[in-house]
RNA sequence: GUGCCCAUCGUCUAGCGGUUAGGACAUCAGCUUUUCAAGCUGACGGCCGGGGUUCGAUUCCCCGUGGGCAUGCCA
């Protein structure tokens, strides 16, 4: 094991959307080699020409340096990597350890000398494998037996002798024979075993194994994985073979990917050590299910990341809280920046299991996030969400949207809830809430009205535009008196609620007063007579 | 069919033989309040089942069960 910096990679094929728990693979990654000092390179799997295409690629990108995953040097780009490719494949066709199918196709027998001890285990327990449910045929490596599976499909096996160490046979009979006449079939005694309709092979199990640096040790029996295609009829290369060349290549110490990865891995081990290459270090990560518990599909519109940035999620807060799906710190620290998270992250404390993702908690942590965030870092990105929302930022006034945001952020938990908070002051068109109109002006003989009413000559008259002037004309020209005092028939919500209602149409706003100052006085009168001009509604459904 | 992986509150998780099983989100209640929130305080809520091993299992082993993945000339 090298001591030297790490070098780990992110790999996706650009399919025009970057998937949540892809982009989480590479935070890990990302974090893998700023924590130990290592390289976080990028290479793009663009091998299928039909979904790769420059616009793809840039939407990978974008999505990248949105989340802040800043890679070293140039991307690799694997569809230019194709001569590289061909020559691995020479070379194993011409160690032999690969062969040409007659269709063109090429194989890689896991068989001979690619039986590494490193990562092939001798024979060890005793094992037993059911040939009855289908042919047993005799191949040159070794044997192919077919087998079905409950819904009708047939299943070939193949499996070479090497997997097979001390091979025996049992028959229909019930007879035990020696198998090792079937690997020379001109004796005439594989005949004579096949005759008897073999039910059962007996021997003794070998194992792939090796460590993987989340599940620890793993291993899966030799029998049970089949020689793998590298190139295909039409001689292209096949993921196996373009992904394995390429972290040679890229000279990749540790592969940190999803557990969907782990079958491959056993086989990977082999096209190594084909290739004379010391295969990484893995890790595999658990996978994130939807709400279901199901995988994500195509089909969960909501697993996209551009999807998080349009809904008003933070980067800094996405990245926070994919980092935590199925990584944590036993302190339970969870709001952390990214040289918090940096200087804490381990292999060793990323859980096994899948993640569900609790959409709740990012709402709140991004609330958390909001809160905090400096106003200047603030505006522009209201500023976008104003745009996408059809209002020009560039027809406001800077420091009055500045002003604005201060006042929405503390209760922020999305920017795109900014624009739906503060609807109100953009357009002229109030939407009443037909309930919130009963409730707080036409309820008791429209008391709400009167209220409005009684306040609308005190504004009128009011000369300095101002949080505190203006809750004291209101209070005042209401109650008689300012500041209301407690045992005053008046509440504080007969006065705010009313005026709330008229000025915003529904029963929520940030502080009522601070929001009728950045409205202006002009518009709060106009919007206070369009109000009182519905009392002629009372007792109507609005 | 075969093989591999996983399994603690509704969700994310801590726990690495002995704990009143801890935290976060959500939920509920109380306080506070200028509505709604936020905030504060508290409550509710969990070790998938069965066998072992052990003085003692959430923890280790086995068997089930459930879920996922693989078994492609997809990536």
């Amino acid at each position: 094991m090298s001591s030297s910096a790490p070098r780990v990679r992110f790999a996706p094929s650009p399919t025009g959307n970057v998937h949540i728990g892809n982009i989480r693979v590479a935070i890990f990654n990302w974090l893998f080699a700023r924590h130990h000092g290592g390289s976080f390179l990028l290479r793009v799997e663009d091998t299928d020409r039909e979904r790769s295409t420059p616009e793809a690629i840039a939407t990978l990108l974008e999505a990248l340096a949105w989340l802040g995953l800043d890679y070293d040097g140039e991307a690799m780009y694997q569809s230019r990597q194709l001569s590289r490719h061909q020559e691995a494949v020479s070379l194993m066709l011409e160690k032999k350890y690969a062969s040409r199918l007659p269709g063109g196709a090429v194989v890689l027998h896991l068989d001979g000398p690619l039986l590494d001890p490193s990562f092939v285990s001798e024979a060890r327990e005793e094992a037993e494998m059911d040939v009855s449910r289908g042919e047993l045929n005799l191949t040159s490596r070794g044997i192919d037996y077919l087998t079905k599976a409950s819904d009708g499909r047939e299943f070939h096996n193949p499996v070479s002798w090497d997997a097979l160490p001390g091979l025996r046979v049992v028959l229909a009979s019930g007879q035990e024979v020696d198998g090792a006449p079937l690997r020379s079939v001109e004796s005439g005694k594989a005949d004579d075993i096949l005759a008897g309709k073999p039910e059962r092979l007996r021997f003794r199990r070998r194992y792939v194994y090796y460590h993987d640096m989340v599940l620890g040790h793993l291993e899966k029996p030799l029998d049970s994985i089949r020689d793998m295609v590298i190139v295909r009829s039409d001689g292209s290369p096949v993921f196996h073979l373009a992904n394995v060349v390429d972290d040679i290549n890229q000279g990749i110490s540790h592969i940190l990917r999803g557990n969907d990865h782990v079958e491959n891995t056993y086989r990977h081990l082999f096209l190594f050590r084909a290739l004379g290459a010391v295969p990484p270090r893995y890790a595999h990560f658990p996978m994130i299910v939807n709400s279901k518990g199901k995988p994500y599909s195509k089909r969960d519109g909501d697993a996209y990341v551009v999807d998080f940035r349009d809904k008003g999620y933070l980067p800094q807060c996405l990245f926070n809280f994919l980092a935590l799906c199925g990584w944590s710190q036993e302190e339970g620290h969870e709001i952390m920046d990214r040289a918090e998270m940096v200087a804490a992250f381990d292999l060793d404390r990323v859980s096994a299991s899948a993640a569900q993702l609790n959409l709740e908690k990012l709402v709140w942590m991004n609330g958390e996030y909001l809160n905090k965030i400096p106003i200047p870092e603030l505006v522009p990105l209201v500023q976008a969400a104003l745009g996408k929302a059809g209002i020009n930022p560039g027809d406001l006034d800077p420091s009055w949207l500045k002003r604005l945001v201060a006042l929405e952020r503390d209760r922020l938990k999305t920017v795109a809830e900014f624009v739906a908070n503060t609807a109100f002051f953009f357009s002229d068109q109030v939407t009443y809430d037909p309930k919130a109109v009963a409730k707080v002006l036409a309820k008791n003989a429209g008391a709400g009205f009167k209220v409005l009413a009684k306040m609308t000559a005190a504004l009128t008259d009011l000369g300095v535009w101002e949080a505190k002037e203006i809750e004291e004309a209101a209070v005042t020209a209401v109650a008689g008196v300012f500041p209301l005092p407690e045992d005053s028939p008046f509440k504080m919500g007969e006065i705010a609620q009313p005026l709330r209602v008229a000025i915003t149409g529904g029963l929520v706003s940030r502080g009522i007063w601070e929001s009728l100052e950045l409205l202006g006085k002009s518009k709060t009168l106009a919007r206070l007579a369009t109000a009182l001009a519905q009392d002629s509604q009372v007792g109507k459904p609005v």
